[in-house]
DNA sequence: TTAAACTTTCAAAAATAATTGAAACATATT
DNA sequence: AATATGTTTCAATTATTTTTGAAAGTTTAA
C-alpha cells in the first residue's frame, strides 16, 4: 500500500468510527486529516481534500474547535487561516472524554436523580422503579468520576498499575 | 413528580443518550421501558407504551437480542412473547462493552495496522503518517484493553482500589 | 473608502436513517 | 387440514441529519 492510498483509507475509517458514535463522519473525517498532517492545513486544501464545500469545512471545524480538539492558526504574511489538530492522544482523550461528560452525562445524572427521587408508592412496580433509576444513578456516577481519574492520573503509577494488570 | 410522568421522562432520556451514542432512539428506548419493568412485557404493551409499530418493535427487539442485553421470555399458558432487560448494570456494562469492542474497536484496529505499516519513505511527511498511526494503533488497543480488564475485574480488589482512588 | 481575500451563516436541497404496515411466515389449537 | 394467534420481513414512506452554495459578514491593505 502506498502512501495517498493509506492516508485515504485511515481519514475514511476514522469518519465511520465517529459516525458511530455522535460525532458526525466530516467532521471526524477533517479530524482524521489534521491529525495525520505534518503541519497546518489550509480551508481550502480541507475541501480539496475530502471533496466538501466551504460551508461544510468552516461549521465541522467550528465544532472540533469547540470541542478544544483543533486548533485555528495564522502563518506569518500569510491572510488564510490554517488548523491543526490535538495530536498527543492523552491530551486528545482528555478533552473528549472531559465534553462528553458535560455535554452527555452531567444531563443525564441530573434527570436520574430527579425520576430516582419521586415518592414510592407501595406498588412493586414503583418500588422497582425508584431502586433501579437509584442503582443507575450511582452506576453513571461512578463511572464517570472514575473516567474522570483515569484521565486526569494519565502517566502515573496508578495506570502503570493497571497496565501490569493487564499482562 | 408522579410515577407516571418519571417513568416516561426516564424513557425519553434514555432514548435520546443513545441516539447520541451509535444506538437508535427507539431502541434505546425500548431498553430503558424493559429495565425499569418489574415484570416481562410483551409487544403489544411495548407497541402501545412508545406508540410505534409492530415492525419497528420487532426490528429493535431483535436487534437487542443480539447486543445480548434483553432476553426473550414465554409465560406459561401464554402464546405471546414477552421481554426483559439485563438489569444487572455491571453485567450490562461488560455485555455492551465486549460488544463494542467487537464491533468497532477490533475492526479499526486492524485498518490501524495496516496502515501503519506502510513502508515510509524519507519524506516528513510520511514519517509523521506512520508515526501518528502508530501511536494511535498503541493508544486504541491499550484502550480497549483497559476497558475489557475492567468490566472483568468488576468487583474484585482493583475495581475497590480504584475507588478508594476516588475518594 | 474601496476593493480584495477570506470566513461564516443559513435556507433550500440532498443524502441517510428510521418507521410503517401489510404480506409472508410460524406455530399452536380445534 | 383449516383456523387462530402471533412474529418477521422488507419495499415504500416519512423523518432526521447533513451538505451545499450563494449572500452577508469580516478583516486587511492600498
Amino acid at each position: 500500500m502506498e502512501f495517498k492510498e493509506a492516508k485515504n483509507k485511515f481519514v475514511q475509517t476514522w469518519g465511520a468510527l465517529g459516525s458511530q458514535w455522535g460525532i458526525n463522519k466530516t467532521m471526524a473525517k477533517i479530524h482524521a486529516l489534521l491529525m495525520v498532517s505534518n503541519e497546518p492545513v489550509s480551508m481550502e486544501d480541507i475541501m480539496e481534500e475530502l471533496q466538501i464545500s466551504r460551508g461544510n469545512a468552516s461549521m465541522n471545524l467550528r465544532s472540533l474547535m469547540d470541542w478544544g480538539i483543533v486548533y485555528k492558526e495564522y502563518k506569518a504574511g500569510e491572510r488564510k487561516e490554517f488548523f491543526t489538530a490535538e495530536k498527543d492522544l492523552d491530551e486528545l482523550a482528555v478533552k473528549i472524554s472531559r465534553e462528553r461528560s458535560k455535554r452527555e452525562i452531567k444531563p443525564t445524572l441530573k434527570i436520574l436523580k430527579e425520576v430516582s427521587t419521586i415518592e414510592a408508592k407501595d406498588s412493586a412496580e414503583e418500588k422497582h422503579f425508584v431502586d433501579q433509576t437509584t442503582k443507575l444513578y450511582d452506576f453513571v456516577l461512578k463511572a464517570d468520576n472514575m473516567l474522570d481519574k483515569m484521565t486526569e492520573f494519565n502517566d502515573n503509577w496508578l495506570g502503570k498499575l493497571v497496565m501490569k494488570m493487564m499482562k
